[in-house]
DNA sequence: CTGATATATGAAACAGGCTTCAGGTTCGGC
DNA sequence: GCCGAACCTGAAGCCTGTTTCATATATCAG
């Protein structure tokens, strides 16, 4: 069920992405722009005529490439999950040391809601828009969290007695709440006190009890 | 600018409370009513007429008891806080030992969240429809969070080289985040597995790192 | 019992924003 | 330089949901 190209999309029809370089742009312009709108607004106070006016195209061009407005709102929900994983992902690789990792994932979350203080207020949004949608933000983070959190455990480098995956939705809501409280509400990275709690109760908490033997 | 009794309020007036028993009757049963509907369909998706189809009253009514929609959801918003707040502090009250009390507050939080399913996704929603608001109840919370976690510190109770205010944001992400994963989604308690790694994983944040002593 | 006040009603006015439509305009290949 | 496909336009249709209003009923003090 997909659109012809000159066609006008059927409710619900998937729209194909645009062939010539003109039409990528234009449909860019428009995703650009919703995240903007949908940041500063919410998805329901946000207008497609606000979204066309700031891409400067007329309002019809917007369903050239979007068959309504939730929809273009997916699509701005699935780049923001890859960017971020993506993000995280590649400032994390080189690290050996779990808690490490976990620390310099963290900062780069900041700095991630930080540049894009846009993009993050989106997927609190998903939530009224689409509950599906926010659930598989979360997950898809969750899952590559519960691997990496595994393959520590394995190592020796996390306590074996903890479930994953537990684990996983912790730190997940940790680093949001803090992010939204330092990072969205104050506008800076986390004060210096903030980040040295931060490596502290992860340090032992991850790390574990006091051994008596060794 | 408070309307008078009778008078039909003008636009962002404040309303008076009902002053005999009947006129009490109906406003609780919008605001029931209103819990419910924006609980499932969120602020936006929610309308008037059905708040008002299912407490039992005419369209009109509503407007006796609020001057608009968004005054009734700022209502839920305050009454949640409040019944949160005490819930918890009355489980916790009687509890000497901070790590015994976190872990009867995390319960109750989720317990609270099975009972009113619909508080977590009101609250959500105020990032959409009210920031300030939004703010307003977790700031709320994180106050009396903060003092606690000062009192245990001082108690040795709790590392005191941890900020309190990071770790009660912390807590509070965590507390949502599985709050969020086990009971609203799987809508059921968290499992023993999941109970136990929050207990064990405070434990050791909380209390701090390895005594190679004692 | 009676008037004054509080509470209740629901049809209709009103507003705002998504989506459609009936044509233009641009552009690359031949 | 011509033709068809791709792209663009913005006024108007339309639908949904908030708010108002003229009117009616309940309650209570005196």
């Amino acid at each position: 069920m997909v659109a012809r190209r000159g066609e006008r999309a059927k409710r619900g029809a998937v729209i194909p992405l645009p062939t010539t370089a003109r039409g990528q742009r234009t449909r860019q312009k428009l995703i650009d722009s919703a995240e903007a709108v949908f940041g500063e607004r919410g998805f329901h106070n946000a207008g497609i005529v606000e979204i066309t006016q700031r891409a400067d195209v007329a309002l019809g061009t917007f369903y050239l490439y979007f068959p309504d407005k939730r929809s273009i709102f997916e699509d701005l929900v699935h780049t923001l999950n890859t960017r971020l994983r993506r993000t995280i992902a590649a400032e994390v690789r080189e690290i050996d040391d779990r808690l490490e990792q976990e620390v310099v994932g963290f900062e780069t979350f900041f700095e991630f809601v930080r540049k894009h203080r846009n993009l993050y207020r989106v997927i609190l949004q998903a939530e009224t828009v689409d509950d599906d949608l926010y659930r598989w933000h979360y997950r898809t983070l969750a899952e590559g969290y519960v691997q990496g959190l595994r393959k520590a455990q394995a190592a020796g480098q996390v306590r074996s007695d903890l479930d994953a995956e537990t684990l996983a939705y912790s730190l997940m809501g940790m680093a949001e709440s803090l992010g939204s409280r330092y990072v969205l509400w104050d506008g800076k990275r986390p004060p210096a006190a903030t980040r040295r709690t931060i490596r502290a109760f992860l340090e032992s908490g991850l790390r574990g009890k006091p051994r008596r033997k060794s």
